[in-house]
RNA sequence: GCAUCUGUGGCGGAAUAGGUAGACGCGCUAGACUCAAAAUCUAGUGGGGUAACACCCGUGCCGGUUCGAUUCCGGCCAGAUGUACCA
């Protein structure tokens, strides 16, 4: 018999779950450390090998901290509102709730076998109304702040109000879409309705008329990081651009602290980069160019050194100022192209990137600098979300401009020369020189300067002369945080007379009503107002929108901190305990969407002095992800006959999916195969060798390509710790990398090894009391060493590798000593917990691994008095010389010139130089 | 187009501070045990070359710094990911 983990690992899972030995409490005696997992989605499909691998890691990791002393806060919960459980709902009938519950239990049970070491007793699960709640009082929250940019913080709504009363809004520095001043005098006298609409202009979440992604076949709103290439991220319908009254969080007024903190962060470069791009800030100049009626267009521009190049301007087709712009003779043409630009699908425009398209209004500005005449043109290239949705068209130096004025045959006017060239002829050029390079001509006081100095030089002039005035732009839009789903959290908010208004914190929850159907009302509503009474007692309506998908993840990790707490989102003392997450692991594709949207909203809670923390997130480690590896059978074309893998050529022949668990390693199992598929039944077979050899493609991990590996069946044939050590020792933790069995029995072979360690023959439990020989103690003080330096840097596959020469030594050694393998039990638990608990009881210990500390590490154990120098010759290495350790740099040179090997090299010429190097190399230069 | 990352045997991958490249595992080859198989154990396994050594070549490509480069610098090529009319 051997080491039997069919019984032992429920064993242990039991022992665990029974004394909550991962329970985590408060204690002021220790330091504390927060490892959090992003917390998954439960569908349908039940996990597959892909997802534990962030999972094994942090467990691996809180195991090790709880090893070196520290109270490791490790939760784990269900991000459970989202589409795929309305969709179903919408499909068949069933409730969400039901849905998401079985989805849940079955995600639970998956996890479980796994030997995962969370404190279940602090669950969340947003769509739970004692988690939602939180998510509703952070809405109410945000909805009663605005942003003050002079304290660069969230402010009560109330204190603008109270400056309103006494000034107006004239000296008010706030994040706002309200251009218009108003004095006091002017406030006092305006209507309920009018007040609120101003204030709305104000709140962190407001209401507003704006263009947003809608997705005819999801009904709903989506967000910017929601859609990708003018489709739907979750289901890749098509997305078009409409305008709607939508709830939005001015995430935008936090831009510039999202930029500025990144650099506090302990995450990796690319991640911060990719955040960096979505904010996407540009510093410039808003420049006004007046216009011949009168009126003023702002434009925004990176480049002020290349106004005297401007000979155009452009304006979106949603600018305001169309209207007043086009002539009688542009009208109808203006009108057309509008109304065409309008109605093209987001996924039409991105396609047509390329395609130059405009009109004419028939107006001017007059160039604020020159005092020329510049035509004002209409086109899509231009987007509304940008700037002021207008811009100085300078063809010569940026290439859309170029295209354009190409185009429809515009003036061309070079302004900056790029270093070592001359002014040249413009009708000649076949691109823009975008360089942002050069000496700037044709540019009256600009001549002469750099690109650079030319920048700042002109800004200042505007500024001086009152044509406009140095700013920053970003990319960043603000979120638009209203679905029209069922399946989400529901604003608490309700409409008197017209006027948005919150429901108070003591009536949170609003519960999310019961509905006869999961669809829009027959007046295109969304389906929560089907549910009876949706209203005030008082009858007002309630708002009936629900809250994105990202709404519950935003402030799920602070919610861990005191899960239960029924009067705060978390005490202020659990929350000043476990102040934020030390290590978040989980994958990229949230960086521009949750991990951006949860940095926000704990910026936010901070102002309001919530938390105590700006960042929730300390370290981020972005685990790879696993892909599958598809195995193919070839089908001659027209007949029931398959072709093995190399001897495809010779037939033509098509490729088919099939099921990877009836191949093993690229070996059909033709019984199995038979049985798959009706279809399959009578198939013949061309072979090689006797057996058929699939052909294999790496792919997505999906149910559809038959390649989906399941943990479950892997934990029943090899058990959770060889799993878990295997998908360790697949390669980095950050790679992405495909889903290979071959290797799991090597892991297999070494749990197998490490418990014939503490068993004889006959698997009786061995172990000596005897003293450890010097062998013994080098072999595990270097796994030791080795071990903690790799955890600490996440290559827990080279610690494996470690773990997996270590015991191969002490089974050359045949070492059976407590001395030498209790630490290494201790050393193991982290990765393999199972066996090393069952090993760790068998050694007469009482206690659960877990509280045991971490082995020390014996430096003088290792301490050698001599060292094998490598000596190369003229870099090439040539030999090993085995040299005292402590002796001088000279005594060592004489030594090496010496050996008689050395001399053999250096063949009688003379030496130039010895380089020595202590501890490494010694090298002789002839 | 732009940004970030990656490129090492038949395969997954090591090399932590510029110092004997290929640890560890898979696979493969031979052998031991066995009637046989499984399991286990032993030896070998980058390429060329040799009876065996010696020796030569080798970390995507080209160049640089250095006594010495997988590692640092410059330029290219390829792949992955993100993002894209952002003025």
């Amino acid at each position: 018999m051997e080491y039997n983990f069919r019984e032992i690992e429920p064993k242990w899972q039991n022992f665990w779950r029974e004394n909550k030995t991962f329970k985590a409490e408060i204690r002021e005696d220790k330091p504390k450390y927060y490892v959090l997992d992003m917390f998954p989605y439960p569908s349908g499909a039940g996990l597959h090998v892909g997802h534990p691998l962030g999972y094994i890691a942090s467990d691996i990791f809180s195991r090790y901290k709880r090893l070196q002393g520290f109270n490791v806060l490790h939760p784990m919960g269900y991000d459970a509102y989202g589409l795929p459980a309305e969709q179903y709902a919408i499909q068949t009938g069933q409730h969400p709730a039901i849905t998401t519950e079985n989805n849940i239990n079955r995600y639970r049970s998956q996890l479980d076998i796994l030997g995962l070491s969370y404190d279940w007793d602090r669950e969340v699960r947003t769509c739970d109304d004692k988690y939602y709640k939180w998510t509703q009082w952070t809405f109410l929250k945000l909805f009663g702040s605005y942003y003050c940019n002079d304290a660069q913080k969230a402010r009560p709504i109330e204190e603008l109000i109270s400056v309103f009363e006494k000034e107006g809004n004239q000296n008010i520095n706030a994040a706002t879409t309200q251009s218009e001043k108003f004095s006091a005098e002017e406030w006092k006298n305006f209507s309920d309705k009018e007040k609120a609409d101003v204030l709305m202009n104000y709140r962190i979440a407001y209401l507003s008329d704006s263009m947003v992604n809608w997705c005819s076949e999801l009904g709903t709103v989506l967000a910017n990081d929601e859609v990708v290439n003018g489709v739907s991220v979750r289901g890749g319908y098509p997305v078009e651009r409409k305008s709607m009254r939508q709830w939005s969080l001015r995430i935008t007024a936090y831009a510039e602290r999202l930029l500025n903190d990144l650099d506090t962060l302990d995450w990796t470069d690319s991640l911060k980069e990719i955040q960096r791009n979505w904010i996407g800030k540009s510093q410039g100049a808003a420049v006004y160019f007046k216009l011949e009626n009168g009126e003023s267009l702002e434009v925004f521009t990176t480049r002020a050194d290349t106004l005297f190049g401007v000979t155009f301007m452009v304006l979106c087709p949603e600018h305001e100022m169309i209207t007043s712009l086009t002539t009688q003779e542009q009208k109808e043409e203006v009108e057309k192209y509008v109304s065409w630009a309008k109605n093209r699908s987001e996924r039409e425009r991105q396609a047509e990137v390329k395609k130059v398209s405009g009109v004419f209004t028939g107006s001017y500005a007059i160039h604020p600098l020159s005092g020329e005449r510049v035509p004002i043109w209409i086109s899509d290239y231009v987007l509304a979300g940008y700037g002021t949705g207008a811009v100085m068209a300078v063809p010569a130096h940026d290439s859309r401009d170029f295209a354009f004025a190409k185009h429809f045959n515009l003036p061309i006017k070079q302004v900056v020369v790029p270093h070592g060239e001359q002014e040249e002829d413009t009708s000649l050029w076949q691109e823009s020189k975008d360089s942002k390079a050069g000496k700037v001509i044709n540019s009256d006081f600009l001549n002469g300067l750099d690109v650079k100095d030319a920048i700042k030089t002109a800004i200042q002039y505007i500024e001086d002369k009152n044509l406009g005035y140095g700013t920053v732009n970003y990319r960043l839009r603000d979120a638009i945080y209203s679905r029209q789903r069922y399946w989400g959290e529901p604003f608490p908010i309700y409409y008197k007379d017209g006027i948005a208004t919150p429901i108070s914190e003591s009536e949170l929850p609003l519960l999310l009503p019961e509905v006869d159907k999961y669809l829009p009302t027959e007046s295109g509503e969304p389906p929560i107002a089907r549910a009876k009474n949706w209203q005030t007692k008082d009858g007002y309506p309630y708002d009936c929108n629900t809250m994105p998908g990202f709404a519950g993840s935003n402030a799920y990790s602070i919610r861990y901190m005191d899960p239960n707490n029924t009067e705060a989102l978390v005490s202020k003392e659990a929350n000043q305990y476990w102040q934020n997450v030390d290590l978040y692991i989980g994958g990229s594709e949230h960086a521009t969407g949750h991990l951006l949207y949860s940095r926000f909203i704990t910026k936010f809670l901070f102002d309001i002095g919530a938390v105590c923390k700006q960042e929730p997130y300390q370290k981020l480690i972005n685990q790879g992800m696993i892909q599958g590896r598809s195995n193919f059978v070839y089908r001659v074309k027209g007949i029931n006959k398959f072709v093995s893998y190399n001897l495809k050529g010779e037939f033509e022949t098509d490729p088919i999916h099939v099921d990877i668990n009836i191949v093993d390693n690229d070996v059909l199992d033709i019984e199995k195969f038979r049985e798959w598929r009706e279809e399959f039944k009578n198939a013949d077979f061309v072979l090689e060798d006797g057996k058929y050899i699939c052909g294999y493609e790496i792919e997505k991990m999906s149910k559809s390509l038959y390649n989906v590996q399941n943990p479950d069946d892997l934990v029943e044939k090899y058990g959770a710790d060889t799993l878990r050590l295997y998908e360790m020792f697949l390669g980095p933790l950050e790679q992405s990398k495909p889903w290979d069995t071959k290797g799991i029995e090597g892991v297999s072979r070494f749990i197998r090894k490490f418990w014939r360690l503490y068993h004889d023959k006959d698997n009786n439990y061995t172990l000596s009391e005897e003293a450890a020989t010097k062998d013994e103690l080098k072999a595990l003080h270097k796994t030791i060493k080795k071990v903690q330096e790799d955890i600490e840097r996440f290559s827990f596959n080279t610690s494996i590798s470690t773990f997996m020469i270590c015991v191969n030594e002490l089974s050359d050694l045949k070492c059976n000593k407590k001395e030498i393998l209790e630490p290494l039990c201790i050393l193991l638990s982290p990765f393999a917990p199972h066996i090393t608990e069952e090993l760790w009881n068998l050694m007469g210990n009482k206690t659960s691994i877990s509280f045991a500390s971490f082995p020390a590490f014996d430096e003088s154990v290792l301490v050698e008095n001599t060292f094998k120098y490598p000596i190369s010759i003229n870099g090439k290495m040539r030999a090993n010389i085995e040299i005292a350790l402590g002796i001088s740099q000279e005594e060592v040179e004489k030594i090496v010139l010496a050996n008689a090997e050395v001399q053999k090299y250096i063949d009688g010429k003379p030496i130039k130089k010895i380089i020595f190097v202590p501890k490494k190399i010694v090298n002789v230069v002839v």
